[in-house]
RNA sequence: GCCCGAGUAGCUCAGCCGGUUAGAGCAUCUGACUGUUAAUCAGAGGGUCCCCCGUUCGAGUCGGGGCUCGGGCGCCA
């Protein structure tokens, strides 16, 4: 909404690109979006002109059409009143389908029909955009399968469904920073190509420019990478955090926030090759800190898209999953439960539930033990802290009982683990340790050394997958619906 | 990568134990009707039943192989 403008004033803001401005006793033609002709801030009766893609046609023999119209600018369509009385009625507006391109002009009326505030009275409806086979054309005004629109990515973003994804996904883009700002973080933009296996945290995709067909050879055989682009092996990053953590160290609260790469062959509904991911890092902090950053966080994204995007979550909560946006209000309202993970294993082993997976000591939990401990046990999220340390990554800190590290998993009721973080290692002496346990070379990270050499502090973080939120917040069952144009194995189609 | 399921009209699907010309809703086109709301009503057009091989007098239907999609698991964010 436009909250705090006054009609007057938004006139005026628009008035400037119309046409014709400047002649004493015409009015300007304005353009507006579709939200701006909806939000009943525009005068009634001032020419205006609206631009979009049509939804649906329905004729009147009382001698006019209806064409509902969107631009993507909100939820709702603007119906635009075609009078019988418009030269091009029956040659081009009567032969309006769905996904046509037009510019109508006119004026913003209150409508006479149900079902909408206002309405655009035309004067005139241009097709700069026909669609060549309306019966072959994919978008139908009908609910259509994900599955299928994900084989019309380029179309899918015309559906309710699509649109009402793609603003989500904007809003909280923008509410992540927005939030991390207000909290005096700054972004830093760690590198995509990297040289560094960042943490062993995956299979990485190769960037090269040697020619495949003719490899070139060192004395052993073996590919010669110093003939490379960079002079050595480089990959797209799985991970921006050791690079981040740098950055921490001087600007004391900074977070990643961009593509990242993973190239395993996970063929599932929860994992992409190419997504979004975004790791806050705040220095003299320990394990505490970061899960009071990490629930604020969370509440102030859900928060922020429950207000600005109340249309979207609307529409989710009718045709997507019931409780979208209750949950997402429950989870607000809710302060989240901490236990320790020797804690949730014992739980675990008395519980009455039985599951697939057995639970020890020492093991990783699944999912089907995150959910339980979220939805049955607790009943709202939960963070579990202090992993064995055997199980986590290297730059995690030891704790004093030698057998833990400072990790901690966020988990929800409904989708288990949403957010995993940690207190990394600042003791030089346990983190040459630990790398060396996890077989690292600790040649390959000098500059990561270097910052628990010059300096040092408690620092902490976490990492979050983006397009993970997004199916969260917006009910949906396949992350490939979550990002425009999915990368999984055996698919970079668009 | 492993396991399971599904491919029939533009879309969503039905099609029994193998048997005549493969159906419905929506969409499209035509007409009727109406300040309409995914309008309604009537009619019409629209099919390589995913592909190949096999069994059979006869295969959308049964068997084998392949391809594609979806789900579960593993890896993980």
């Amino acid at each position: 909404m436009v909250s705090g403008r006054s009609p007057l004033g938004y006139y005026r803001a628009f008035a400037s690109f119309g046409h014709g401005s400047g002649q004493a006793g015409f009015q300007a033609m304005v353009t507006l979006s579709v939200k701006q002709a909806l939000s009943g801030h525009t005068p009634e009766g001032t020419p205006v002109e609206v631009r979009g893609w049509v939804r649906t046609r329905r004729d009147s023999k009382a001698g006019l059409s209806f064409v509902n119209l969107s631009d993507g600018s909100c939820f709702d369509t603007l119906q635009v009143v075609a009078p019988a009385s418009l030269p091009n009625y029956a040659s081009e507006v009567q032969k309006l389908s769905a996904g046509c391109a037009i510019v109508a002009r006119g004026r913003l009326v209150p409508s006479q029909g149900k079902g909408q505030a206002f309405e655009l009275q035309a004067d005139s409806i241009e097709v700069p955009g026909w669609v060549e086979d309306p019966e072959t054309y994919p978008i139908q005004p009908k609910p259509h399968s994900p599955e299928f629109l994900r084989e019309v990515a380029h179309l899918r973003p015309r559906t309710n469904l699509f649109g009402a994804i793609s603003r989500v996904r904007h809003t909280m883009m923008m509410a992540i920073h927005r939030h991390l700002t207000g909290e005096g973080f700054f972004w830093v933009n760690t590198p995509i190509i990297t040289t560094s296996d960042a943490e062993g945290a995956g299979d990485m995709f190769r960037v090269s420019t040697l020619d495949l067909a003719n490899l070139p050879r060192d004395d052993r055989g073996a590919i010669d990478f110093r003939k490379d682009f960079f002079g050595r092996e480089a990959f797209l990053t799985v991970s921006g955090q050791l690079n981040v953590e740098a950055y921490c160290l001087a600007l004391s609260k900074v977070y990643t926030f961009g593509p990242t790469f993973r190239a395993e062959n996970s063929n599932t509904p929860r994992h992409l090759a190419e997504f979004w991911m975004i790791e806050p890092e705040i220095a003299f902090a320990d394990l505490n800190d970061d899960a009071d950053c990490a629930e604020k966080f969370l509440k102030a994204i859900f928060s922020t898209v429950l207000e600005e995007r109340a249309d979207d979550m609307a529409f989710f909560a009718e045709r997507v999953q019931k409780d979208a946006v209750t949950r997402l209000e429950k989870f607000i309202a809710s302060p989240f439960e901490r236990i320790e993970y020797t804690e949730a294993v014992d739980i675990l082993k008395r519980a009455k539930q039985k599951f697939e997976f057995p639970v020890e000591w020492g093991m990783d939990l699944q999912t089907e033990h995150e959910r339980w401990l979220a939805e049955q046990h607790v009943g709202r999220p939960v963070v579990v802290m202090n992993y064995p340390e055997k199980i986590k990554a290297f730059y995690m800190r030891l704790n004093d009982d030698g057998k833990t590290v400072a990790a901690m998993d966020v988990l929800a009721p409904g989708i288990g683990e949403i957010i995993g973080g940690s207190q990394r290692e600042e003791r030089l002496d346990c983190l040459d340790r630990r790398m060396a346990e996890f077989g690292l070379d600790p040649a390959h990270y000098q500059w990561y050394r270097d910052l628990r050499r010059y300096g040092t502090v408690p620092h902490a973080g976490f990492g979050l997958g983006f397009e993970r939120l997004l199916v969260y917040v917006c009910g949906l069952s396949n992350i490939r619906d979550a990002i425009p144009y999915p990368r999984t194995p055996g698919h970079a189609e668009f």
